[in-house]
DNA sequence: AGAAATTAGGTAATCGTTTTCCTACATTCT
DNA sequence: AGAATGTAGGAAAACGATTACCTAATTTCT
């Protein structure tokens, strides 16, 4: 004798029991079609008295189409991921905070991925990304890689941010800032402050956004007749930012003339380049000038020391998404600007 | 006579024309269920001769499922949701960043969402995600809304992280530290230096987390017997962290004792006090030791001047992953650390 | 007024999987 | 030897949308 549901249980509401689109079309005395259509509003397709049946209909039932079946049909999908070179940057936190915001104000989803700056881990998160139909794949730090190359020929959409393609595109989508002209100013700047010797600390020339750095600065300084050693250009590879900035600080500071002037490629580096100088040079803190590149919001509260290019991170987001929705290649430059420092630089 | 392809047309290679699991069947001689259990590990389903056929047409094609089909038919997506209240917060990255690497590797995709502490936008989202099929939701700082109540009710995976439920739930999967234990740390290390009067900025204490160091910190106060009077505990509602941290110093340098040593509840807390006395009484920076909490590895590097707990947020992300993978609730409580300022309060 | 065009909406195919049946053989048990 | 069990794999039904095709009623055009 199995217990029985009482025969005065209540029609069994059916509570959160999948509603689809077909719950909703039977509560509208419509077909799936009316409602699939009235969502996608395919107008002229139906009466504004069907719609607003169906409206209600879907709103009484809180009814919310099912993402997998919308793309499996469609081939289409709202996801768009952010291959991001090194979340650990905070700068590269910026834009994916930003990018979030106005994706999302977009309509679309956005699926977050750190590659390391690894060819095999970005191929693998592109082929997980076709999988997934993703509409577009905004590549913030990309680097050369098979699967790269050969999305790049398919009409699927890339955006690169900061780091132009590692293998020229066709018609690439870029958001970023003038670095040549950026550097202009910083060289301009630094040398009407008349602060030489000068010196350089940058990051991986394979980032193209750091190339265009290194060499607009090296050209600024010759057109202004700046005196800029090969000696006092200084990188370090395979270690991070900061280790860069501090070991070539370090570097800097073993020369005959030491830089009274140094221009950094990020503000990492120039991080970098200061805790040297306040843990082996502590006297000659208030003597050097550091410049560097990024100007984080948190520069202000806690290296107000750092003069810089501020690079307008919190409008990327918006800039990311114009260059995706936009049907022909773009080439977005945002305004970036010159920030001084808020303190004489002592710590 | 309209153009027809060439008859030696070699058969037009299908090149990456959408191969399905029916182009690896019909290359593997075997039925499409066949692929799907060999995909799928269905062992005593299939022989090893079939299997070795499968996987080498599927190697040979380059075939990965269409994730939109499985989803729809299994009802299950790898798709995990991360909430943050605020990707502004160096920390909200870290453990964001964290995540993506340790969930990735379980097989995981990522969604990244900034909820901003708003509910409305967290319910959006969490709405979202549920059309997504999200295997999970991770909560970095969840606040109350109606969408999480409910979802906290049916057997929907949620993490909390940092933040408990804003609303009690049974059998809550929760990561985070002890934050009892973690302040009781402070007030000893405090205490026993005898640099009082002692102080206390804090944030909202809406979160749990917050609230959990507020109030474990007055207490443990207490139990030292050492004094921490009301006009010395610090709090500015609507502003950002580093705000409160500003004008809670500013506050506190009115009082007839201004305070010899502070604790504040958050790094972003201590990185506007610093600003405050920086600006206003930079006589008192030397004088005046603050204590953060998060301590992110950066604090090295800018800010070595501050002594705090470290929050151990790069292993957050293995953490976060056991939780969510695990059949019964779990909290998990991680181990921090008291970390020493590596230089004398000065800048 | 009759033809043509437009509007409104239903029927059913389709997207690419997973999974439930079902069948046919091979093996083991009694 | 016959029954029971296990192994290997195929056919086809979902999953929940979108959309091509079709029909019927209305409006507009000549």
């Amino acid at each position: 004798m199995t217990p029985k549901d009482p025969p005065n249980t209540p029609k069994a509401p059916a509570q959160s029991a999948s509603i689809s689109i077909a719950t909703v079309a039977a509560k509208a005395g419509v077909s799936i079609a009316t409602v699939s259509r009235v969502l996608n509003g395919l107008s002229s397709k139906f009466s504004k008295a069907t719609q607003t049946k169906v409206l209600q209909a879907v709103d009484e039932l809180g009814y919310r189409p099912t993402v997998a079946a919308r793309t499996l049909r469609s081939g289409q999908s709202r996801l768009v991921a952010l291959l991001a070179s090194n979340m650990a940057n905070p700068s590269m936190a910026s834009i994916a905070a930003a990018a979030e915001v106005a994706l999302r104000k977009s309509g679309y989803v956005m699926v977050l991925c750190d590659t390391h700056d690894q060819p095999e881990q970005q191929d693998e998160y592109l082929k997980e990304m076709g999988s997934h139909n993703a509409r577009a794949v905004v590549m913030l730090g990309a680097v050369d890689s098979p699967e790269l190359r050969q999305l790049a020929k398919s009409p699927e959409r890339i955006v690169f941010v900061n780091r132009h393609a590692p293998v020229p595109i066709e018609g690439e989508r870029f958001v970023g800032i003038d670095n040549r002209q950026a550097v202009l100013d910083v060289a301009q700047w630094m040398h009407q402050r008349r602060q030489s010797p000068m010196a350089l600390i940058h990051g991986d020339v394979r980032s193209s956004a750091t190339r265009e750095r290194v060499d607009g600065f090296v050209a600024a300084c010759k057109s202004l007749k700046q005196a800029l050693p090969r000696s006092h250009i200084c990188f370090t590879p395979g270690v991070s930012h900061l280790d860069i900035g501090y070991l070539g600080m370090k570097q800097l500071m073993t020369q005959k003339t030491p830089p009274l002037s140094v221009f950094c490629t990020s503000d990492l580096i120039a991080y970098g380049a200061h805790r040297c100088l306040h843990e082996l040079h502590p006297g000659f803190l208030p003597l050097i000038t550091l410049v560097g590149f990024d100007h984080s919001p948190l520069n202000d509260w806690i290296a107000p020391w750092l003069h810089g290019i501020r690079v307008p991170y919190e409008s990327y987001g918006e800039a990311i998404v114009s260059a995706l929705d936009s049907d022909k290649p773009l080439n977005l430059l945002l305004p970036h600007q010159w920030v001084n420092a808020r303190t004489a630089s002592a710590l």
